[in-house]
DNA sequence: CAGGATCCTAAAAGATACTG
DNA sequence: CAGTATCTTTTAGGATCCTG
């Protein structure tokens, strides 16, 4: 099937919305590498705001692309881990890299 | 290389660059098929308005994905085509669909 | 530690009407 | 035919300060 316009329904939107938004393939990527706690997250993004990391689990955990749990305790202390769905995203970072790379060789060129 | 912040510089935002905004895919896909006209482009996508076809193709010119040129007398005929470097995006379109394809399966399951 | 609450600005998208 | 010009609305992102 095909659309002529977007539509949530596509694969394509489904597989944009998890990558979409800036930021969203740095902390996947810091994902792919294990779980990793909200203070964890923000040490290796430094520029990226509380609010917008947030946004970004958010959205990743609606999508039933990343699970959270909280240790029981004060303070608490998260663990945000890629589900088994999220870990499918792997290729398409390798694929966005790899495309990446081959533009600016292309474009070299010229 | 690596980066701990959005870059231009970084393979994945270049690759992101270029199927960035609302109908980026679809103005895309339809030009994988072959060069097309912007009335063709619009005809393929009627919710698509003049405006936001411009802007998807002149980011994509900008970016040296996609060329134009017009026929001379009038009224006018443009063609859009894809570049070599716009065909290197094959493969990242079929990525996203694979992709968005197995994440419906997956997240089917639960 | 892990966020939530506000406020603000800028960019993106859409509707409508018009032009070379 | 192939756009441009405006205007309005929506959304995203960032800054700052506060809380369980």
């Amino acid at each position: 099937m095909t659309w002529n316009r977007p539509s949530q329904d596509c694969p394509v939107e489904i597989a944009l919305a998890a990558i979409s938004g800036r930021w969203a393939t740095l902390v996947l990527r810091d994902l792919m590498h294990g779980p990793r706690s909200f203070s964890q997250l923000r040490e290796g993004l430094p520029s990226l705001s509380a609010k917008v990391l947030t946004e970004r689990l958010d959205s990743l955990v609606a999508q039933g692309l990343v699970s959270c749990s909280r240790s029981p305790g004060f303070p608490v202390r998260t663990s945000y881990e890629l589900t088994p769905a999220g870990m499918l995203l792997r290729p398409l970072l390798v694929q966005l890299y790899r495309t990446g790379e081959a533009l600016l060789g292309e474009l070299a060129q010229h």
